[in-house]
RNA sequence: GGGAUCGUCGUCUAGCUUGGUAUGAUACUAGUCUGGGGGACUAGUGGUCGCAGGUUCAAAUCCUGCCGGUCCCA
């Protein structure tokens, strides 16, 4: 036993949970750090968090929001000034409980979220009217420790995330806010890694502990099973009250504000890898791929290989000048081949191949990572490479999004939404409202609600459960 | 919380029953040939055998404790 593939080993359709992981170590994103649950982001996989991250800075400055920075060292007693809050993350928090020799008094926990310690901040911060909106986005890594077997960008007990919170003098203007960032979230989503999703409510079980309400984006992985992308919270008074963040209005009344908070972690990244990869490995969608296209040099003589380079170097200066990210793999040690394999494992989205056959008919090779397809382009139509890329991205999406139609489904008899929830998938039941029942069909499927879509209020069903009026049809599934 | 099982070069592993200089593959380095889908040959580098004790002339191997991983059950 025991030989070392170079490749993925396993299907993703037979062993999609190994398969996962092998994608994310082979295709060098991330690998395992010393200590359990925790991950190291490695060139790769950092340089796709850092697109999402600039693409998300756009928006949120066009919104009006900053960037600030916060410690990672949060006081207990801050911590648990919010005792719904406390009880909802007490379980996972990693403690500090020395300064060097010296036991501290107040223990320190590694924040699990900052909505405690910013407030402390904000409520400095705020006196009047005038000092509203406050609108600042904070980039860190979150620790929670996690139980349950962990899996890189899934669950792991440190995650880079953002999380931004935003404090306004009226209900409206806060509600407003809160959907304006998941918008930002669903756009981004969908037009960068090329992800479906939905949006919606989280039921007041599954809701963000703390918070009035929590909407959310979720998305449909392969194997069946749901993923929370991202949650925008509307907070209400329940922090601006026991963290005092309150302004004198207009009316020279002090009032409490009106709160948000909202993240995306880099879950973002696993559901990419998820959503698209297959058995060769990792596939990017361009838009936040590292490298957008390889070169893969062909030749057998010193002759072929200087007028192939020459070419190859040619074409690069072109595309790059397009603001292309474009690498050519001139590597001697390896067979085409074996380049071949690795870039797909890698999941670069366009392949070039040039050899003397090529150079004589003075075209190239072209490769789509997505489709595997092959075609060849004259040396005179280098330019339509850009559109290529821009129609790979958007058919990579449309891809996705038709899996995910084949992947849902209404469902209004309990036996069996039973029975077809363990396949996995989006089931659209209809639900009284009751917590009981939800909990219930949690108990006997293992399926919660994931999200109550926006469109989806309806009185005219029956739930799936207790069979009285329902009041929405939300979108039950097992979940990551 | 209960149970099972495993820790040996970067990685995967043989050796353990019956104690005696740690095996092979892969990866890595160098060279030659090769080159349009994971190439071939040759040579070389690399391991305090998870940690700490104990038994013994001698421990990867036997014993004890600890640490860590994985899986199953509650």
């Amino acid at each position: 036993m025991g030989k070392e593939s170079v490749g993925i080993s396993v299907s993703k359709k037979e062993d999609f949970s190994e398969w996962y992981t092998q994608v994310v170590l082979k295709a060098k994103l991330a690998d395992y750090a010393p200590v359990k649950g925790l991950i190291v982001l490695r060139p790769d996989g950092y340089s796709i968090w850092e697109s999402l991250k600039s693409t998300f800075d756009k928006k949120f400055s066009q919104n009006g929001i900053r960037n600030g920075f916060l410690p990672v060292l949060i006081p207990e007693s801050l911590l648990g000034k919010e005792q719904k809050h406390f009880a909802g993350f007490n379980p996972e928090v990693f403690w500090v409980t020395h300064s060097g020799e010296n036991e501290v008094g107040d223990r320190l926990a590694l924040r699990p979220t900052s909505e405690t310690l910013a407030y402390t901040l904000y409520s400095k911060w705020i006196k009047s009217w005038r000092d509203l909106p406050l609108k600042i986005n904070f980039w860190n890594t979150a620790l929670r420790a996690e139980i349950k077997a962990t899996k890189p960008f899934l669950r792991t007990s440190e995650f880079l995330w953002q999380e931004g919170h935003t404090v306004h003098t009226t209900e409206e203007e806060a509600k407003e806010e809160v959907l304006k960032i998941l918008e930002i979230y669903k756009n981004t989503v969908e037009e960068e890694l090329a992800i479906p999703v939905i949006t919606g409510k989280k039921s007041e079980k599954e809701k963000f502990v703390g918070a009035v309400y929590t909407t959310t984006m979720e998305s449909i992985m392969p194997d069946g099973k749901a993923l929370q992308m991202g949650t925008s919270h509307f907070l209400g008074q329940n922090f601006s009250k026991p963290f005092e963040v309150k302004f004198a209005d207009k009316d020279n009344i002090e009032h409490f504000a009106w709160q948000t908070s909202w993240g995306v972690s880099w879950r973002l990244i696993g559901a990419m890898i998820m959503v698209h990869g297959d058995d060769q490995g990792l596939v990017l969608p361009p838009k936040v791929a590292p490298t957008q296209i390889v070169i893969v040099p062909i030749y057998n003589n010193d002759e072929d290989k200087k007028r192939i380079l020459d070419k190859a170097g040619e074409i690069k200066q072109d595309l790059e000048s397009k603001q292309i990210r474009i690498h050519i793999d001139d590597r001697k040690e390896m067979s085409p081949g074996f380049k071949f394999n690795d870039w797909e494992m890698k999941g670069v989205p366009l392949r070039i191949e040039i050899g003397p056959k090529d150079m004589d008919k003075q075209k190239i090779l072209i490769a789509k990572r997505y489709n595997k397809e092959k075609t060849n382009l004259g040396f005179d139509e280098i330019s339509k490479i850009e559109e290529i890329l821009e129609e790979i991205q958007s058919k990579m999406l449309e891809k996705a999004r038709e899996q995910a139609r084949l992947n849902t489904v209404d469902i209004t008899d309990y036996k069996e939404f039973k029975e077809k929830i363990s396949i996995g998938g989006f089931f659209n039941a209809p639900w009284c409202g009751n917590q009981e029942c939800e909990e219930k069909i949690k108990e006997e499927t293992g399926a919660d609600i994931r999200v109550i879509p926006f469109d989806k209020e309806d009185n005219t069903k029956n739930c799936i459960y207790c069979n009285e009026k329902s009041i929405s049809i939300p979108i039950f599934a097992r979940g990551y």
